[in-house]
DNA sequence: GTGCGCATGTAAGAGGTTACATGATTAA
DNA sequence: TTAATCATGTAACCTCTTACATGCGCAC
């Protein structure tokens, strides 16, 4: 398997492994998780849903309504759920680190304990790695005098403090 | 002027504002600033950069050496300035609220002070919005027992929290 | 002698957003 | 009557990533 983008596929589908859901339903699903990282919105929900009914990893139920259109709720098959723990093994390599950690958080529900735990300890390494990175190069330019830059050094250092901060405490938790 | 998603093209002008670099410089420039949002590669940075010169946003300086490639040192213009002074004013409305926040964040060395606070305040009233929303989601589905719903929630208060803690510290400060 | 840092660039393709189309119900 | 919620969907457009191409110097 490729290690492939940050991608809407398998986290549709994981969310439709925790309960079967229509597209409306998984966009409500996800108001107020989007501040940090965004949502999909309909015209990549929508799509997304039928490239997995057409490659069989969920399927649907036409629930009709009489005055609404039809709700079209959409179920996680065997295949899907065997696709969904291959992927939940790969390493979350992506551009946007956060994103796909966000992702695998929110579906932590379907993942093995182990294997949250394992994708906790990753995401604790890879923060602990950058806010090295920023605190050299904090250092580096003490008198630098570029403000935004140290601005912005200042805000992930302190986004940085407490996601591991956080991070400990859930670990701890488990 | 449109809205605009989250493009580099301004962010890219507003770095140049800062000081003329090449498209090397700013990649090493934005180094562990990524880890929140992610930055742009050089298949997106050099075709924007030629596109801001081709707008005659930003001049071109041909710095030749003797064994490697030429160097392109790229200055704002006049009209850049003008462009950037433009684009500040803009809410940050986009899909991806927190990537548009860090830009201009990094970008605030080239903003007036007012702006500069603005823009923190402006950020302060979504976060908070957004911690409300997550309270309110919290507090409905207390027994709904959807596990990774519940982590990524709980994830989110503590990083909004840390962020509201740190914008109030930086609005006092200035 | 292999890989990394320097330094620029192009092309194909993936993936997403925005805007649109439809249509009933309910609240201000 | 104007707007919002419910509910699904399509198509044009835009942007970014990935992968490639080039080529020197230096360190292990």
């Amino acid at each position: 398997m490729k290690p492939e983008g940050v991608t809407y596929r398998h986290f549709i589908l994981g969310l439709l492994a925790q309960k079967p859901m229509s597209g409306y339903d998984i966009n409500r699903y996800l108001k107020g998780l989007g501040w940090l990282i965004g949502m999909p919105s309909f015209g990549s929900l929508y799509p997304a849903l039928h490239a997995l009914r057409d490659d069989g990893l969920v399927t649907v139920d036409i629930v009709p309504s009489c005055d609404k259109p039809a709700r079209k709720i959409y179920s996680i098959s065997d295949r899907g759920r065997q696709e969904l723990a291959a992927w939940s093994e790969l390493p979350a390599l992506s551009g946007t680190p956060l994103k796909a950690f966000v992702m695998r958080l929110i579906l932590s529900g379907s993942f093995s304990r182990a294997q949250v735990l394992v994708h906790l300890e990753q995401r604790r390494a890879r923060v602990a790695e950058h806010v090295a990175l920023m605190e050299q190069m904090a250092a580096q330019q003490r008198e630098a005098a570029e403000p935004g830059h140290g601005l912005a050094l200042d805000y992930g250092l302190a986004l940085a403090a407490a996601e591991l901060d956080w991070l400990d405490r859930t670990l701890a938790r488990l």
